[in-house]
DNA sequence: AACGATTTCGGCACCGTTCCCGATTTGAAT
DNA sequence: ATTCAAATCGGGAACGGTGCCGAAATCGTT
């Protein structure tokens, strides 16, 4: 039987609702709302972590100095419209109280998260790794904060991750998309909304959508220049998943400059490539063991060539000498290979503080208008898988 | 000269202030405040990006239904004390509007960020990478954002995400120390706000942060032990940073292998590694340089092993009959290098998992006591640099 | 039908800032 | 001293949710 508190009665007594988990009680008596205490010994601490220690507002500031909370917010942040004594006095008793400002706070009245989201695609080679690294810290020298997610090379999980951004009010966004990415519909509520997209690496052509990327085709066909130039004539490909622009560039590249010195351009010697760790090993079986194989092969990125280097061996073809090889993206692998790879090295700080100075520039004046692409130099690292 | 846009008076003109940048002016006459009106021609255009389109609330969502804002409230979080019907029609009309909870509101009054901290020394060897990856996966199952930072191997580097962590109001950090950090006391500031900290892989014994990392001294050991199995008798060791303690656990376990096999431990067969790139190349040389070298090395990590490796080959040591080596945390490199490196592999998954979990539960209920010490077990991986 | 028990909802104050509006203080010139 | 321009500040309404309090509506019982 349930006893009122206040007048402790022990009829009347009904439920109204409940409170954090509590069953709430209404006393008609007295016309009194009350919930049990529970008789547990830790009665008094609360549920929540509310024990943590108040932080220092702005309210707390002008408290202490006797002045108004739009004065503290005007000196912690307008350098204009401020006696500079004053301001002065705030930022003294800012430090002396330790005041740290709420980002929720501001961000909720300014509509503005400070923040920028970047999605990749992977993380297991290190270009996507470093393009976060010097993005990052280009991003927070101009004070914003970088969320980082990665889809995984898988689409669904790349909307998802888009979703939580958005939910997340990142006020720009980096995208790199999957190989499985087919379509851009899912940032058209970035679009309605606003708020600045760029493309990087992994792009589409798409209106609308501006490009940050690597020049494909050019890097391609250095690479099988290079392999020409070598003496290789009988040159293959392992290409990439066929959405993917930079496939289509890379391949172009290699396709062109076998034209140009009037090679054979021959299908048998190109397999496709989608991306996944188990794919390369069979990409590399499959074209080794064509009946007439390819002298070379121009690889769609390093993982592939690297494979290819060790199917290569454990077949005793002498890589270099029988089976020249270029890659694409200069693993950190690449280096330590024996025979080492040859690869086209990506401008990756170039390319990341591009893409943020050209983000942190849309988001500050949306008049800005984004260059639909911007294509940076890729270099040639000869190495010894491309020397007979 | 200045005319009131009320009254039109050309005198009594003051200025007053400045609303986003513009001159705002007082008319005596009329008692009128006003800023000029630019004659540009985008002067309709608002300054800031007012223009994007305005996101449906929980207001908007009551309006149409003709509901409260309370229950809409209930409807979208409390699943009790909500009528289905209402509940249903609520998340009906949420959907049509698009509505997306705004975060910041939401972590304002609730002083929750749903977002954890990951601090990461580095982000070029995989282990750090591949942990994030977990932790992130994890995370976002449970509801929970993940912020990345990155130390670069700098303690001022560190102290400074941290702080903005800090302002970011993280609910917890996971934090790996970057081989500059001597002093935890950069991390007061969260232990004073409740907000927790678990320290992983790169720790510190010190009270009062718990701590989640592989069983270093046992891999050491074991990777020691695999050598003298082997064959090897002069084992030298690269060592890590002395202020960590992966760099002594493992050393222990190197010395403890030595001693317990009645092997010679001889200092001279040992050097110290800080961690930097260029550093890795000359602890090699030292070593290899040694008048009486070592017949094996257990290295601290992978890329001191891998640049060993390059070092003796240089030299014409053929690596693994005449130089036993072992490396640490199985990096990409290891299992393509010639000849391939064997080496300690960690737990990164269940590490990274555990951290969330025990992070979470910390955060959901203040509590739970997190467990000071948690140690996951290695395995030591077979290759080819061990083998005489 | 009348009453009490339950469920469900509306109102409102708050979270910590920003920014607009108006007022007050200051300073310089009559 | 008086006047008026300029500099500086205070008050208060948002921003979009959450959750407490109290009340109304609904349901079951006698």
């Amino acid at each position: 039987m349930i006893k009122c508190i206040k007048c402790e009665e022990v009829s009347g007594i009904a439920k109204a609702g409940q409170i954090r988990g509590k069953q709430r009680y209404h006393c008609k008596h007295c016309n009194y709302y009350f919930t049990l205490q529970s008789s547990s010994p830790d009665s008094n601490v609360p549920p929540s972590s509310r024990s943590s220690k108040h932080h220092a507002t702005i309210l707390d500031i002008a408290g202490k100095l006797k002045i108004s909370k739009s004065t503290v917010s005007r000196a912690l942040r307008n350098s204009k419209e401020i006696n500079p004594e004053t301001r002065n006095a705030v930022l003294k008793m800012a430090q002396k109280l330790n005041y740290v400002p709420n980002y929720f706070a501001s961000s909720l009245v300014r509509r503005k998260s400070y923040s920028i989201g970047i999605v990749v695609p992977e993380l297991i080679t290190n270009f996507f790794s470093q393009f976060i690294i010097i993005a990052q810290k280009a991003a927070s020298l101009a004070g914003y904060e970088v969320v980082i997610c990665h889809s995984n090379e898988n689409y669904s999980n790349e909307m998802d991750v888009l979703k939580r951004l958005f939910a997340y009010q990142v006020d720009g966004i980096l995208l790199s998309l999957s190989s499985e990415t087919k379509s851009l519909e899912h940032l058209n509520v970035f679009q309605d909304a606003g708020v600045p997209v760029i493309l990087f690496n992994r792009v589409k052509n798409r209106p609308g959508f501006p490009k940050v990327l690597a020049d494909d085709y050019q890097g391609a066909f250095a690479g099988v220049e290079h392999l020409i130039k070598n003496g290789y004539r009988k040159i293959g490909h392992i290409g990439g998943p066929g959405n993917l622009q930079i496939s289509k560039d890379r391949f172009r590249g290699y396709r062109d400059a076998l034209i140009k010195y009037e090679l054979e351009f021959n299908p048998n010697w190109i397999v496709y490539y989608d991306l996944s760790p188990l794919n390369a090993k069979k990409c590399a079986q499959t074209l080794l063991e064509k009946p007439t194989p390819p002298d070379a092969v121009f690889a769609v990125n390093d993982p592939a060539a690297i494979h290819l280097i060790i199917e290569a061996k454990q077949r005793g073809i002498r890589v270099g000498p029988e089976l020249g090889i270029v890659g694409f993206s200069n693993d950190s692998r690449s280096e330590v290979i024996e025979p080492s790879l040859t690869t086209i090295g990506q401008p990756i700080e170039q390319m990341a503080e591009t893409c943020i100075h050209l983000l942190l520039n849309k988001i500050n004046d949306s008049r800005f208008s984004l260059p639909a692409t911007t294509i940076l130099k890729t270099t040639l690292i000869e190495r010894c898988s491309s020397k007979k």
